[in-house]
This record gives C-alpha cells, structure tokens and sequence, in this order.
DNA sequence: AGGCGTTCCTGGGGGC
DNA sequence: TGCCCCCAGGAACGCC
C-alpha cells in the first residue's frame, strides 16, 4: 500500500521523464478513477498544456501545469509509469497521452485509485496536516499536536488531516521505534516519548525513501522493487520474536486494521487526561 | 470530538 | 482440481 515513501519513489521516478511534455488527452479505462471531472475538462488545460512540475504532497502525485493540477493517489494498488505501448495492460484504469506518444499509465487492480483536476493545491491542503519532513514540522509543533487530541495514537498517526503521508505500515514501524504500544492514548504519552516518535518517524520516512520503499504485495516501480522491505522491524512479523526483547510479537485489531506490536517493550499509555469544563 | 461501521473493489488464501 | 467464502485496506461518509 503506497504511503510517502513509495509515493515520492514513483514522483522521483517520473518526473524528470515527464517534465516539458504536453498532455493531450486522458482516456478513463474505469470511469470513476477521474474523480471530480471528465475527459472533456481537460480542455481546460488545453492552451496550456505543458508539465511544468510534479511532486508530491501527503500521498498523492500532483502534475502541475501553468493553472491547473492533475492530483494522483494510488490508494492501495495503484501504478503509475510510463509507457510507450499503445496496447493497456490488464489492469489499466486511465492513460494519460502526451504528444510524443508516450504515456503515463495508471493500473489500479482494485480499482480504488483517483485522479483529481484542481485550480491548486488550496483543496488538498485544507484536509490535509503537516508534511511529516518539512522543516516547519518542529519537534515542538508535534508535541502540541500531540497533546491536544485524546485519541488512540494509531488511529491518529492515520489521520491524514492530522498528519499526511503515514500508513499502517510506517504507522506500526515508527511506534515500534519509539517504544508507545499502539493502543495508547495521544495526550497521556510523555513529551519524552513524542520527541522521540517524531524522530523516528523522521529517519523511518527518510530510510525507506532511500530504499525506494517497501514491496509488499503491490507496489513497484517498473519491476524495480522497494528495499525497505529488508528494514522492517515489526510489521507483518506475527508470532516472530521482537528484536529489540525477543518477546513475542503479535497481530491486534487497532483503527480496524491489521496492527503489529510487542506488548512487552511497547508501553501502553492509555489513560485518558480529564477535560476542564469550562 | 471521536469512535465505529459501511462502502468501494478484486485477487488470493483457507477450507473442504 | 475446483469452488465458495472471506479478508485486506485508504479515505469518505453517516451515525451515535
């Protein structure tokens, strides 16, 4: 399932092929992948057609163009890369076709993938938290964030109207790191231990970049596949032994998905702090 | 406010 | 071998 790092893996990976080309048409294979328009709104780009940039922002692709923006999210089998074939895989839910006959091909098998044509960013943004590796992203901002919610912390760290790019994945692995069993309560967490949450899931994030993410089940980029997956210290590790005390690890139901902790070197904070009427 | 259930989808795994 | 059932999960939405 994409999360940050695979997302900025496959902008990484398309950008520098994709940048100056025009766009000239996109073909919805599945017609709800184009989520919020239609091919014929696409004219709107027409005049200025030219990709002047793509990156990313919490997990979706955006390719920007003078006054528009065409936002991707791979949701969790979703592809994109390019290609030259003019036949579509199986798979295929939208092409976007330049005009040097190369596409961009978007292979979504569950069918959960959008594409999403805005003026900007101002609506991604406005459902969206912090960039967990922006520099505005302060240690001290965390720890208020942090505080100010009596949430479970799992559930939180997959808000990603609290905080963008993490999934199940890098969400299990950055507790893991930081010592805070997944069924904690945000407020009740030591500022000690949200410093260090915020550390790890800085050099988490910044590692799996590296590796170019992790494989698992869906995601590559041309066959090319993550390395992170070699990294992974608790996720998918049921019944393992934990590395750090080799006790037992265990598979638990958190926010309704599948979660991976040791509940011996993971502690629970779970009580919840009592609100001041006013 | 926050937690929970439901929906969208299909491939794959378990059971027999 | 084959068939049926159920499950995984990011995000949006409605309900309590």
């Amino acid at each position: 399932m994409p999360e940050l790092p695979e997302v900025q893996t496959v902008v990484n990976h398309i950008r520098p092929k994709i940048i100056g080309k025009q766009l000239m048409t996109i073909i919805p294979i599945w017609e709800k992948t184009l989520h919020n328009f239609n091919k014929d709104d696409i004219h709107g780009i027409k005049n200025n057609n030219k990709i002047i940039d793509v990156y990313r922002r919490a997990k979706f692709i955006i390719i920007e163009f003078t006054d528009k923006i065409i936002a991707i999210h791979l949701r969790m089998t979703g592809k994109l890369y390019i290609s030259k074939n003019s036949t579509y895989p199986k798979h295929a839910t939208a092409v976007l076709e330049f005009d040097d006959n190369e596409s961009l091909i978007f292979e979504d098998v569950r069918k959960f993938g959008r594409i999403y044509l805005y003026d900007d960013l101002k609506v991604i943004n406005s459902k969206h938290g912090p960039e967990p590796l922006d520099k505005n992203f302060t240690v001290e901002l965390f720890k208020g964030m942090i505080k100010s919610k009596n949430r479970n912390i799992k559930a939180l760290l997959l808000d990603q109207s609290f905080l963008s790019g993490l999934g199940n994945i890098y969400v299990d692995e950055s507790l893991w790191e930081s010592g805070i069993h997944p069924n904690s309560i945000s407020s009740s967490i030591p500022v000690k231990k949200i410093s260090t949450l915020h550390n790890k899931i800085q050099s988490i994030l910044r590692n799996a970049i590296l590796k170019k993410g992790t494989t698992i089940i869906d995601f590559s980029v041309n066959g090319e596949s993550g390395k992170y997956a070699n990294d992974l210290s608790i996720y998918g590790k049921n019944n393992k032994a934990c590395f750090r005390c080799n006790s037992i690890i265990i598979k638990l139901k958190v926010a309704g998905r599948g979660t991976y902790a040791c509940t011996k070197c993971q502690k629970k904070y779970d009580k919840k702090s009592t609100r001041i009427k006013c």
